[in-house]
DNA sequence: CCTTGACCCTGTAGTTGCTACAGGGTCCAT
DNA sequence: ATGGACCCTGTAGCAACTACAGGGTCAAGG
């Protein structure tokens, strides 16, 4: 016997509903060479198997967390090389942490910003708008 | 005397390094209609006056704040009239805060998802990289 | 057998907010 | 008069999708 399990096939859509990707996003990875392209049948529709579903779901656990579509792309060629060290993919993790990290500093930074200004509403007419005066120079 | 200060006339180059925004973002700005149209000289440059300053400083500061673009339409034209009440203005600015405060929250989920996934990487091989197992299926 | 509705196909254009050319014209100081 | 800095229009590109338009396919019910 093989070691694999039956590998059931998968129209688009029922591919989408298993892994929460949207139909056109799908057809839009594989434009871009992100998900291998799939075979046909007779009526030209795409029948995905196993492996597409194993794939997709990386790319869309990867994409959740944030990380851009360049660098899921390394992610999934490095996941094929299960004899490289494990050192590289880490690296991208930490990276995208520090990114993720400046992005919540940024918006911090917004937020205060936001709030002081948010304060300063009297209630008035525009006029005389605390609002509009700060952003004016 | 007229109450208006002397208005003194910029290329676009100067009025660039005065707000500190782009050429080519002015243009875009003038182009949606964002920022009136300037007058020209004879050569066809574009020659902008005080009131430009002034609303291209506004549109920075409240691009800066991550307002998006037609938020800061419909402030600037909320500062042209200044008999309405502020309280539009307000609701802009709070509609805002919460923007970004959702926006905080998003990516404090991810860093703390990512946090975990690079705190199991154990320095081997990328056949047993956890991080990888992590995305996979 | 035929129809109907759900599904699928390709290809292109739109979204947001710019940024980057290409291929020209203008201004001014030397 | 010539060189370099500046300006013009128009278009295309970026990320990562999303939304059509205008078709073809499939399976179930009548």
């Amino acid at each position: 016997m093989s070691e694999k399990m039956t590998s059931v096939d998968h129209t688009i859509g029922a591919l989408g509903k298993l892994t929460g990707v949207n139909i056109e996003t799908i057809r839009y990875y594989e434009r871009i060479g992100l998900l291998p392209g799939a075979a046909r049948n007779s009526g030209n529709y795409r029948i995905y198997d196993d492996r597409h579903v194993r794939r997709l779901t990386f790319i869309r656990k990867a994409r959740d967390l944030g990380f851009p579509i360049e660098t899921v792309r390394r992610m999934l060629a490095l996941s094929d090389q299960p004899d490289r060290p494990c050192g590289e993919v880490d690296a991208l993790v930490v990276e995208q942490m520090h990114e993720v990290e400046r992005k919540i500093a940024d918006l911090e930074r917004l937020r205060a910003e936001l709030d002081r200004l948010a304060h300063q509403c009297r209630g008035g007419l525009v006029s005389d708008c605390r609002i509009i005066e700060a952003l004016s120079p």
